[in-house]
DNA sequence: GATGAATGAGGATTCATTCAT
DNA sequence: AATGAATGAATCCTCATTCAT
């Protein structure tokens, strides 16, 4: 049964960055990613990842030893990078700027993998145990790190808006902003008349995340700080 | 063959309402509502359902012709309360306590249906092939009158924060945001230590969820008018 | 997943004895039996047995929740008449009469249901685990009789040959025995040039049989008393 | 593609005899055996034989080139010690003592390798076409002999108890008393409360084995000679 | 309307076997 | 002589659906 399935190793990363992998193991996870993504786990049929490489069925498990742990490796893999991201943020300095710029590379990253935030979303919507056990590590000491770099910066968004219980909250709520505008959007399209993974779609709507991300999180839209807090008073 | 298919009726958007369905089609769409709401289409077989009202897996046939024709009533007659919801806002002034109270009430929907929200992702993340033939028809004017509405309104978020083709984005921000909140904040009890249905959790969760809505749509926090009087007079 | 099992029934029983049953789950268990005795639990197909009635595989699932369920279902019927021949016997008098006819009418069982000793017997290599637990039950007290009825009578056998600590053994060495006999001679027909359940052959060998289990009980080969503890002495 | 195997050799006995082989080809029929045994031809995957010998399933192909020849080795390889003694047996005299030794000899082999047993079980239930061609040349004159020598000999058994006719039926009841003792003793355990393999277990049963053998052969129980001189005389 | 049984198309997984390295 | 990966056929079982009763 135990299958010695090669450890994911250092190479796997690369592959998740460029997509366009050479190892028959690789393949399988690229093709399993994208249809995991649209289809959910019980959606997607070994034989139909097996038929997009170009594979027996059977040959999967000299691979993955079952259906489950395929899943859980693409899960793994195309979270991985994701956490790295919150991970550095976690330990950094969280100045505005800081912030931005995570924003931004997590909205990168999403924006070359496409798929890993429908498959974040099935995952979740599943029950999550997976996502759960692999996130929980990563999560736990940035949502605490995230309230202590509030409470201790003047932002006007944590004097005026929130209350300190309520940081995590937030935090959360930015992430599945993220997520469900990268997985609902496109069924949008018809709605909106503008496809947002096309080019100039996709610039405007990641502009536009970014503006509501800002607004949470500092209380305004602009890259500038607009000199609020008097205005206000 | 042809199955004459109770029609949907007046009743069944009560049903909807109490959940506590006595005829047998209405016992079959809460369950049907349950299952696909956990596990998506594939992952609900029509024996699960059955076993749930303790019926006969081809007793099923006898009220939906398909399970494609079940989920689709299962699919409309969650959602019509909420469209009905959208309805009356695109025909009322959009005052805040207008736009205040159908938050609220949209909110105390999925609060008392906890499964719609993780029904409609499924849905979205599934191509939302059903859902944008049932959306469109009210999201379209929807917008069109977010639109408008806020144009002319001299909503300070309106001035400041956003630009008139960020409208629409807007408010499908808000509509995740919404969704995204029902359905994966209960995942993420173990991180929070907090399970978001339980009474006070809930309270904590939607109430906070109300302060992004706000703060999202028309700049500040709170239910008390913050700089209003001027900019609507 | 819990299927409504038709309960064996009284019906199952007269079933078993004329081997031509009407019921689907009749039929079925008819050619499992076969099926499993010549090639054992993991020698034989649900594929196959599903053709030997003429039926889709997947119906069999209508009738035996899984092959195991199927398989414990002809093992305890096979099983049935034999330990009820032994239940008999452990309550009647033991004369020499008693244990004869109980020895005819078991090997009258075999000779009519002639697959049961061998499906007995793969389920012994198997490790027997079924069969312990449907056993046990039986077996234990069956034994615990026989102790006590062999000490009690003055059984040449037993004063001679045996000692008390040996009986549970000889009467397990009486069962493999008739099991080995019913389940190993066809395969020697080549080497003795008679086929065993031909007309004749197989009186002869039940005959036979007969004897040999008269001189390890009894110390003698005849019906008839052959008078002998004299001539011994 | 014809793969020269290596001829089974005079090596092979040997191995057979000590059980710890130390060619690749040895190893492989040792865990073969046990397989074989335990799980029968169908049961047994060359997965797990490769598995056991720490060998890719590919290399024993290497050795065997097909399960059914691998299987066939194996039960060449573990009859052969028991023909050996057949086959001395056919030609020596038939004293008692030498049937005594005989018996003996074989007992303590199956103790020794408590897996044979098994395997010839699982064959001769499989239909046993392996074990008969094997078998065929050696049983037939064995039977032969076994009719001849009862005959001339005086002993009281033949005149008493047995027809002439009935000498092969005796011999080969001789043979499955041995081999279900070995083979379905130690399923009895829990009703005996023993364990047949365990030290003292083992040596009670192969006792009462011997006596067994020694009643149906020579109408006695002990070594001893009962009776003997007349009846011999 | 309900039911039990039937069906054919999959679905995951296993298996014996092959073959390039 | 060993290995990892490939393959096609089977294997057990599930599923949506149908239909006679």
């Amino acid at each position: 049964m135990a299958l010695k399935e090669t450890p994911p190793s250092s190479e796997e990363n690369a592959e998740a960055a460029v997509s366009a992998s050479v190892t028959t193991r690789g393949r399988i996870l690229d093709a399993a990613e994208v249809l995991f993504a649209n289809n959910g786990f019980s959606g997607t049929a070994m034989r139909d990842i097996a038929r997009t490489v170009n594979l027996n069925p059977g040959s999967l498990y000299n691979h993955f030893s079952s259906k489950q742990v395929l899943y859980e490796a693409v899960l793994e893999r195309g979270l991985r990078p994701m956490f790295d991201l919150l991970d550095g943020l976690a330990e950094s300095e969280w100045t505005q700027e800081q912030l931005d710029a995570s924003m931004d590379a997590m909205m990168a990253h999403f924006a070359r993998r496409p798929h890993i935030p429908r498959l974040l979303l099935h995952e979740a919507l599943a029950g999550g145990e997976e996502l759960t056990r692999i996130a929980s590590g990563w999560l736990q000491p940035l949502y605490a790190r995230a309230v202590a770099t509030f409470r201790d910066s003047g932002s006007r968004a944590i004097r005026e808006d929130w209350e300190e219980s309520e940081l995590p909250l937030l935090i959360s709520a930015a992430h599945y902003l993220i997520l469900g505008h990268f997985a609902v959007a496109p069924m949008l399209k018809e709605v909106f008349g503008e496809d947002p993974f096309s080019p100039g779609g996709f610039e405007r709507q990641t502009g536009f995340l970014r503006k509501i991300l800002r607004l949470l999180l500092f209380g305004h839209t602009t890259g500038r700080k607009p000199e609020p807090a008097i205005a206000r008073g």
